[in-house]
DNA sequence: TAACGCCCTGACAACGTTGTCTGGCCGTCT
DNA sequence: AGACGGCCAGACAACGTTGTCAGGGCGTTA
């Protein structure tokens, strides 16, 4: 900016206001200032800016897995937001660490981060404590922070579209239904489940339900030992996309009702095609995007808990009967 | 930091010094800066920090679109590697968009990321050339930068996985393949094409060729007006995961030979499955961002041109007569 | 013609760090 | 005992911007 204050022949400040669309300034010198700004190659330095003004017009984002199409879906309608607010998005994947989560959180901050959304991997969110009270917001999506923080919160109807996937179960006939899910410490995984006994009643049996991290394996003698019972479930509830796919390969085209929780591609072309409950992970991106910006407008009330609906869509696995 | 230096009844350097870990410091004066630190809650201004050194230890990722798998693949490993170097990725979608793709770049270059990756959107990036020389290294992903810029790009082998996967249906009966690509004028299409041809000889009819944005409309018809034809296609050859998909949903159950360019997760679960070139995003995302950091570690040699294999997993689709 | 006010421009400080340099203290060597 | 060197600590400037305030030129008014 030196450079071209001395290439225009004017003060730094004056070349600040043509940068800045300051009013003030004689055209025909704000022509010369531009001029010599091309010549130059000049952009500002968005570094001094932030420095000089305290706000960076950046939002952090910290996911899960950026690759997991569910949190891809979250990201990109969190950056279509943030992109029309003037901001940018520096996004980074836990890998469900709560440490990694923790360091993500930290660098954003002091990097000074506008604003955070984050999908928490850990249960204990205190560190946050003190960004919250320099007010830097932070809304939490797709699962609640850890006790004793009451920020705002975009979670799913979890526990109520369990109930509804096993009901749908149910209403078609199946009375041993079973349910494979992630461990139990992720809140969402431990809805779901509440879900799905709420629903079942005095039908639940607990030989009938597998909570873990899932990889193939475990997936595959998780239904091996189910399905080798004196009554052997006739229908699956999957607690999340991952393990409906996985659960799928697993099962290798037997027979079974199937519901699962998360909508994915191509559940409609298989065959049959996969009953899900889908959520609505863009929903979810935009909501939360949208409080945060409410609260870095100032919007200063109590924190909003947002609980969005899910929909159950029938395409063919979950009408199997027993 | 002042604050602090004041708390501990030290200089600013001393706590700068501290900050940092450099030597020269009295544990036990040091001890005193790290609980006053703690007292007040302070963390460095990453801003100003970057003001006064001039690395931001931050790298700009412009991709098309988060939600697509590839290009979230892409961006888990670019996070991967960025990550291990001790920086944050700042990460825009241009919805194939050149305008936007330029704003991003703008942007972030304006926030002197110290380096970028670019998947680019148009075919003219003479804008980067000022970046470029004022050192901000970048490498090109997926497809190369537009006329008289030379920098690092990693490229799948477009035009040798289309000619395979041509190969695959002629090796197994077919002699009228059709191909549904995206518009010519995005680079991996025209290569695709380029091998699409090149595999067909003879053979090639560019009544079976339709290349142009997709929709489900557009591939229904074009689909139709292929099958209509005297001599209708037995096989179908579609440029990317998007097309397969479509074009799977628009052939509603009937049969044909088919091979996909990208593999798409549940390709092995359809029926039958689904035969792809498949390229490796997790790969090129890698590779970019080492080339990137070779280039920000001072290897100033001439630009690389990294072109990656692709595989073709025949799962089925590609293996079925005329 | 003197006083006033408006428009444009510029000087200067400040944002929060870090690099450089200087200085005080203390132990050791000659 | 004087000189020297090493270890700590601090003063100061600089990074590139923007907010504040002051000032020069010029037209308008009394």
């Amino acid at each position: 900016m030196k450079d071209v204050a001395t290439a225009a022949g004017v003060a730094l400040k004056t070349v600040s206001r043509v940068v800045n669309g300051e009013p003030g300034v004689n055209p025909a010198t704000a022509e010369r200032v531009r001029e010599a700004i091309d010549r130059l190659g000049y952009s500002r330095n968005e570094s001094a800016r932030v420095l000089r003004r305290g706000r960076t017009a950046t939002v952090g984002l910290v996911i899960e897995d950026v690759a997991d199409p569910f949190y891809a879906g979250l990201s990109r309608a969190v950056e279509e937001v943030v992109i029309v607010e003037g901001c940018l998005l520096l996004s980074g994947s836990s890998g469900e660490k709560p440490a990694r989560e923790r360091e993500l959180v930290r660098t954003f901050c002091a990097r000074r981060v506008d604003g955070l959304i984050v999908v928490p991997a850990g249960d204990d969110h205190s560190y946050l404590r003190p960004e919250l009270d320099a007010g830097t917001p932070a809304v939490f999506a797709d699962r609640p922070p850890g006790p004793g923080l009451d920020v705002d919160t975009v979670l799913s109807d979890n526990a109520g579209g369990a109930r509804e996937a096993v009901g749908h179960l149910l209403a078609h006939g199946h009375r041993r239904i079973a349910m494979l899910g992630d461990h139990p410490s992720i809140y969402t995984a431990a809805e779901r489940l509440a879900g799905y006994r709420a629903a079942l009643g005095p039908l639940y049996d607990p030989r009938l339900v597998a909570m873990h991290a899932p990889t193939p394996e475990t997936v595959r003698d998780d239904l091996e030992r189910m399905l080798a019972l004196d009554s052997p479930p006739t229908a699956l509830f999957t607690g999340n996309g991952r393990l409906t796919v996985t659960a799928l390969r697993a099962l290798g085209g037997r027979r079974m009702g199937l519901v699962g929780f998360d909508d994915f591609e191509l559940a409609d072309l298989l065959t049959p095609g996969v009953t899900v409950v889908a959520q609505d992970p863009a929903g979810m991106g935009r909501v939360a995007a949208e409080l945060l910006f409410r609260r870095l407008a100032g919007d200063g009330g109590p924190a909003e808990h947002v609980e969005l609906p899910v929909r159950l869509i029938p395409r063919g696995s979950g009408e199997q009967p027993p």
